[in-house]
DNA sequence: ACGAGCGTAGCACCACCGTGCTATAAAGGG
DNA sequence: CCCTTTATAGCACGGTGGTGCTACGCTCGT
């Protein structure tokens, strides 16, 4: 049966595999062999296709990483497009809607996500990752608001430092709460934050 | 030498051992070894004043959450006092800056908190102590939200709910920012942040 | 003064971790 | 047809985790 094998597609259904066993139990619950059931496959499969452990989980973050950047990639060429009839504000609040966990799928990726950056903290490993998802936040939230800026749609004396700042905590504060608790913090509550917050930019 | 000590205090002790192992390899770090070493104890010691290993982390936490509330008290306190004559506005501002990470001892305090409250998720045992501060942190959020509404220090049209949820999520945003990129979140900006926040809740 | 009790310390056990290494079977090229 | 390569699988080792249990010494009540 090998040889037919693709090895990507067996590195990404392991890498699923971590997400999965992440979600339920944490990165410290992500063992080989934890993973290993979870893939339905033996411990040495997996060491197969990766160097080690430390590896496993590199890679399983980056691909999460490059999975949400391509979600909200999306709603980036929409915005920066062309095509000048659409409607920008709402065009702007999808792709910040984007960050938010609003249906299941997007909550357990936050769960996950939070899950690997703040290991991060105390993974170095794990750390260039986090800090290169992070500069790739601010910079797309810089942009969308110089460009509002530049189009009049935001008054112009704002500091967008600042301005930047408060955003992305918005975001992250809210997938925060959301994945620490849900019960208190519902989908629709966390659209209504972030159009309060938009609209308030505005004036 | 025994008999003389207060168990409290050796208790507090360990936590700040626990504490400070924490801050440096995250709560999967903090074994019974790294605290009894950290607080320059033998193993036996430290399982002296505590049931188990779980037993120390869910101490800690509450011990952690317990100074946390207590030094924000000290605000509201204030804020909520009879004293008339106080500036309301910069009384909020010094209160919510109060959860900020501005000095490195905020910091210490808020990297640890972020490590327990993310291990609550996946760590039954530890989710009571962080539904409890979360409780109190909406709590508090809304009483001075409530309580300047009907100063008219604010709109009263405003969905408190929301104004809430938003302004929490950018205090745990903040944080979590300064936590985990600190140098992209200088407690100059934080504090930038919270003011054109609360300025911009006013009109 | 002496025994009870508490603080301190550490051994021993089992469970689980990552990893080096080996074994087996299934392809594909010569 | 055989032999190299690759996928899969698993053993065994060293290290480390929490914990049950024991040992020892100091202090204090009686």
């Amino acid at each position: 049966m090998p040889k037919i094998v693709v090895p990507e597609e067996r590195r990404a259904a392991i890498s699923d595999a971590v997400i999965r066993v992440v979600r339920r139990a944490g990165v410290e619950g992500a063992t080989l062999r934890t993973v290993a059931d979870e893939a339905g496959l033996a411990i040495g499969s997996v060491r197969h296709y990766f160097g080690s452990h430390e590896d496993v989980l590199i890679f399983t973050m980056r691909e999460l990483g490059l999975r949400i950047g391509r979600r909200i990639g999306t709603h980036v060429d929409r915005l920066l497009g062309t095509d000048p009839d659409i409607d920008r504000r709402a065009a702007v609040e999808d792709l910040f809607a984007e960050f938010l966990p609003l249906d299941p799928i997007r909550w357990d990726e936050a769960v996950v996500w939070l899950a690997f950056t703040t290991a991060a903290r105390t993974r170095p490993s794990l750390r260039d990752t986090a800090v290169e998802q992070h500069a790739f936040m601010r910079g797309l939230i810089t942009r969308v608001l110089q460009e509002a800026t530049a189009r009049g749609a935001l008054p112009d004396r704002l500091d967008l430092e600042v301005e930047c700042l408060r955003l992305s905590a918005l975001l992250d504060g809210l997938t925060l709460q959301a994945v620490l608790h849900p019960e208190n913090t519902t989908p629709d509550l966390l659209l209504a934050a972030l159009r309060r917050s938009l609209t308030a930019l505005q004036s």
